[in-house]
DNA sequence: TGTACATCAGTGAACGCGCGTTCACTGATGTAC
DNA sequence: TGTACATCAGTGAACGCGCGTTCACTGATGTAC
């Protein structure tokens, strides 16, 4: 055991957070092995000891928001009221100017849809695996069915929103947008509008 | 004038063509030139004849959907009835599985968003045209100011619900999804279900 | 406590490949006579 | 109508480059004595 206990599992998570930083910034196809072990503080040859290939990575990238039981922290900047309803405050979060600004931590459902659209089955379920979690926890502060049944449509409206604001060039029409798509989210679900408590200086949207 | 009058203008629109279908299928950065110009029945040392360089092609593809005066063309198989109102009719044809399968024919704003968001301005800029343009087919046919205010967000919600949807393994989710969407979109816009004519034998969503 | 050693995480040169782009050349065409 | 020619759309070899992947090797480390 000539390396210290948990070496090994550390420099992997550490690969993997570089790799879902420069994923979400350029897409899967646009950054190489080499980038992404440079980022991790390591050579690109030491990539084929943690993974079989380059796709292998894909999967494991998406393992953060929603599915991971501590997903509220890669909220960097928002803090959850636990006590309040989640719905609402995952609303604003969603479609905050932090979320749109903060390429490196945004939600893969936001960043790598069409990248996970065009490749395998591996990642594709990844993907539908945090969409799910997305909706339940959506639904789960439903208070009506007919708000619960609107969950899915609720997701997919946040996620539409974010991925047309982040292709905008003018900043007016994406933050017009996000404070339409989050009126409508929030009279979907039923919900008054709530504003989860900023840590930073982060503008309201 | 050793060639045919119009001969490069056909060329050219060749080339467009094939990249979209291309572009719409892989995306962007998964595309070279040669198989561009293949597929346009050229080899690729012609390509600089017709286009300074590759991400010049970039905006130039996305002059399709909504913004093209035959933009209804574009739609395979679906014929628009132009005495009714079009709003729900395009939200129908939105998220129609015949949609949803037509890659190639797809709406770029559901097929490249990602890969517009990494890019220069060009390409964004024509994505708004694009989105605007959908905006505002649908707010033409909103009857109360509460559903044109919800323009911008019943096209990030058939946006939104596309691109999820695209991005499943399962397609009975996907279906469900596009139902979920479909329903919402509808009563956001004040209207009821229409059916648009089909003309293949594609069935109903 | 000090030293010799086995372990194995990490290195970096090398591979074949396809990319975007350039450019000297080809050859089918419409035109002029 | 027939021929010689100028035009220019298209060809394909060549370029430098960075990619994913492999692998013989290095060298810092914890362990055994």
């Amino acid at each position: 055991m000539p390396y210290p206990k948990g070496h090994r599992a550390a420099a992997r998570a550490k690969i993997i957070d570089s790799a879902r930083r420069l994923f979400n910034r350029h897409g899967f196809d646009n950054v190489s092995i080499s980038q992404i072990m440079t980022a991790a503080g390591l050579t690109h040859g030491a990539f084929y000891g943690y993974f079989k290939s380059k796709s292998d990575l894909y999967a494991e990238v998406m393992d953060c928001f929603f599915t991971n039981p501590n997903w509220q922290h890669r909220w960097k900047g928002v803090a959850f009221d636990p006590d309040a309803k989640l719905g609402p405050q995952i609303v604003e979060a969603y479609l905050s100017r932090g979320h749109l600004e903060d390429i490196e931590n945004s939600c893969p459902l936001v960043a790598l849809p069409s990248d996970v659209a065009r490749n395998g089955n591996g990642p594709r379920r990844a993907f539908e695996t945090v969409f799910a979690a997305m909706v339940e926890l959506l639904a789960r502060s439903a208070d009506s069915r007919q708000a619960r049944d609107a969950s899915p449509a609720i997701a997919a409206l946040c996620i539409g929103g974010m991925v047309v604001a982040r292709a905008m060039t003018d900043s007016e029409s994406a933050d017009d947008l996000r404070a339409s798509c989050r009126r409508v989210a929030l009279t979907l679900g039923g919900w008054k509008a709530t504003r989860p408590v900023r840590r930073g200086r982060d503008p309201a949207p």
